[in-house]
DNA sequence: GAGAATTTGTACGTATGTATG
DNA sequence: ACATACATACGTACAAATTCT
């Protein structure tokens, strides 16, 4: 599940794709923090405003919830 | 030496230059500390997150160590 | 040892500028 | 015009490590 630069599709849908598939199959488990903005920057090799993109989607679907200063989480319920 | 906001050099990279020639200079002697961040915050007007890059550009360069809680050092072998 | 102060580490929020398609 | 993407730069808040009183 690697993004892929030259593709059509958006990076921060590609990496909301990524990052919902971690949440829906339980490796992100509810509660937990997500990692965080600059992790996942370095891990996919983009801008922390594409991480901050992908990240609203998910928050935008009520996946996530994220607390300034201190993380994003995985929502609780669903 | 002071940092221009209006110029194109990156503000950080100015703080890192100027602080490059203090160390190769002299005035900051080999394991040393250097400045704290905040110190340097306000001696040059930019935020801890500018000074912090500028330090993270001599750390790569091996020019200083920085330790947790202690602050940073100008490295003592080059 | 306790508590305060200092310093670095981490994390998010926001804004602006630039470039590209 | 608009969306995407990156870089820079400000701010806030709190945690962790260390030092000082």
């Amino acid at each position: 599940v690697t993004i892929d630069h030259l593709g059509q599709e958006p990076l921060y849908r590609q990496l909301a794709a990524i990052l919902r598939q971690r949440i829906e199959r339980g490796d992100l488990e509810p509660g937990q923090a997500m990692p965080s903005e600059s992790y996942l920057q370095q891990e996919h090799g983009v801008s922390r405003g594409t991480v901050r993109m992908a990240i609203g989607l998910l928050r935008d679907e009520g996946l996530v919830v994220t607390l300034s200063g201190r993380g994003t989480f995985v929502a609780r319920r669903k």
